[in-house]
DNA sequence: CATGAATGAGTCTTCATTCAT
DNA sequence: CATGAATGAAGACTCATTCAT
């Protein structure tokens, strides 16, 4: 994979001074990601800055103080969550890159990828959606914006070469056009439910059906 | 209901002592929008809950207490954003749906409109885009719940209207639609600059041609 | 004056953004005082760590977070605390220093301006002797660490010229009695009370009398 | 009291379950040892309150938790490394105090074992310097404030002799002498390091020719 | 109208301590 | 004996809000 958002400890929490004796680091993933899945929900339903560290360990069913035991603040929470989506989220974007597909079939399979994605990380892509432009401008999360740039140069490099080769309209105002698809691609997170009437699957294909015929019917 | 967001105080707010013969201060409205403009501004750019009233009253150039003196909490200037923005979205599309368009030209309406209240209340869309979800819910709140039902019905219905008179495809999932339709107009708010390239109107020509038209070729 | 401790911001708290408009900086340096007052008597009775905002705030007469109205942090307490007092510590050894005084003479005056300033900042000094090794490590105190190696300077250099213009016995290790004058000045502030048996120049006296001749009576 | 600055447990701390006929835990003493040597260096370099029971551990090679195995407290840890310091202090004090020594050989005696000391137990010298005043006032560490009385009779007593007796200078503040003397035996815990340039007794002996025949020249 | 100062509730975080395994 | 995970109390700090001047 090549851009991974960050490089993350595997496991424990950051430990001060390995110092003399064998201390190790604490793994057990397991009730981390717990944890953090809880934590996702909570973000995502009330705003990462509207969220009390104690609201999150209510809804785990812990004292606040107990989470700070697997994670270092509340922010490394959020920075845990949204480096994990990101990681998954390039590597299904750079596997459809590097198919070597069309234009329109590229942006077929990064909608539906994008919609995979939400199905199953909904959460992390509501607080990505609502977050991340504040949070992109701090050191730490400057893979955010890193993101974004490969982001963007993926999907308006692919509409230009559509509209390159005649399979876009030439009329198009393809940063525009960038816009409105990534917007309504992601915006999905909001009301997306997993398990729900359509599966990911059925939605990028109503949703790659409007964007590429358009809704109204043939003169 | 019919279009009021939500019955307010006209003018000032409470006056503390209206009892010594004082003749009543006229707090001066214009201050009041300036100070709500900034609000708005800080709002849109940090979010709600993320904003400190001093941070509002360092952008507007004076003590966090004094902004007491315009406004009763952080909370009423939300309200008052997004109430006077609602009430003026609503004017717009009450005209709209009253001039009796077919489906097509509703749409185009519509989304024009929108644009339109983006270009002009772009802070106030941008909150609304944030925290309206969480805001609904409360009793303060209930006209943002009113708003969205109205909405839906105006959008779903134009829709539905338009597959029943042949204009929009037999096959339109419309609940889906809507929502695409719908998050793609509002977002917007969040990388539109008033002044720039592009005017509401041209935007929301580009944006109908896509939804309408499709971005691919026709064969 | 030479060696200012550091550069402090005169009056008012750090204030984020000047913005806007004219939100000027808080002066009221009155009350700043006698709240830094408080807080180094607390300091210095219990040790800094050991002192919860709170114990000062009630010390004081006010609630704890009404404390950071006036100051960034307990640290920043701490650290004006510490570097009022270490300027004019060094107005005084520095007017000593350039008198040009032999060096017997240089000492009594250094111990008397010593024993002038306990008496003038008992609390600050007895913060000094207990926390400065620690703090000194920190960037934000490396004051601190500057004026030991000024003091050093100071009191080594005149041990050093007395003995060898013969004031100062020949086999003396000057390197341990600048320790040990150096400490027992000091730790005088632990016992020391302002207004108590004896003033700070009758102490420095005694001090001197036994430093410099000894308390054994002269065979 | 004679000397034993408190009574112990001799041996470990009390078994959770003497009941069940298991063999009582022989929790071996040695490594309690060395757990107090570590606490006591940590305790020294950061203060008592500054110190976490988390840092010892790490220091130890263990983690937090485990420490309650062979302490009940942090607290007790501080009490059994003052008190074992203290017993060893006062054998040694009581031995001289108990030879029937003249005055000026009484203080050097003493002067000389107190370096001894700081030597063998340079940890606890400085923690007892930085802590024992807050700790002498509450009932576990009453020991403290009985030893401090002791001492100062002790070192009273004998300076006041020595006046008596006209070994020293008649015209001595005998109490303020008794100050400077105490406090500057002790602090040098805070700048000696046992194994460095000059033993505990070449240390004494520069200190005593300092304090009985003074630094200066005789005329 | 605005300021300066304060309140008080609440937030994140730390840390000594406990205990089942 | 030690670990991993938790508790719960307390601590530093923030912030919306109030109010006398």
């Amino acid at each position: 994979m090549s851009t991974d958002s960050k490089p993350r400890k595997t496991g424990g929490k950051s430990q001060k001074k390995p110092a003399a004796g064998k201390p190790a680091v604490t793994p057990s993933p397991a009730r981390r990601r717990e944890l953090l899945a809880t934590a996702a929900e909570v973000f995502a339903a009330h705003g990462y800055s509207a969220t009390t560290v104690r609201r999150i360990a209510d809804e785990a069913g812990l004292l606040a103080g107990s989470l700070y035991y697997h994670f270092d603040s509340k922010e490394s929470m959020l920075d845990e969550i949204l480096s994990t989506f990101l990681d998954e989220l390039w590597a299904g974007y750079d596997a459809v890159l590097a198919a070597g597909l069309g234009p329109r079939e590229t942006i077929e399979a990064l909608v539906t990828e994008s919609f995979r994605e939400i199905d199953r990380h909904r959460a992390a892509v509501a607080i990505y959606q609502n977050e991340s432009r504040q949070l992109a401008a701090r050191p730490r999360f400057g893979y955010l914006a890193d993101s974004q740039r490969k982001f963007e140069k993926a999907w308006l490099g692919t509409l230009e070469r559509g509209v390159a080769e005649g399979v876009f309209r030439p009329e198009l105002d393809v940063r525009l056009t960038y816009r409105f698809v990534r917007d309504t691609v992601w915006v999905a997170a909001s009301w997306y439910r997993p398990g729900g009437h359509h599966g990911p699957e059925e939605i990028a294909r109503q949703y790659l059906s409007m964007v590429l015929d358009g809704i109204a019917v043939r003169d």
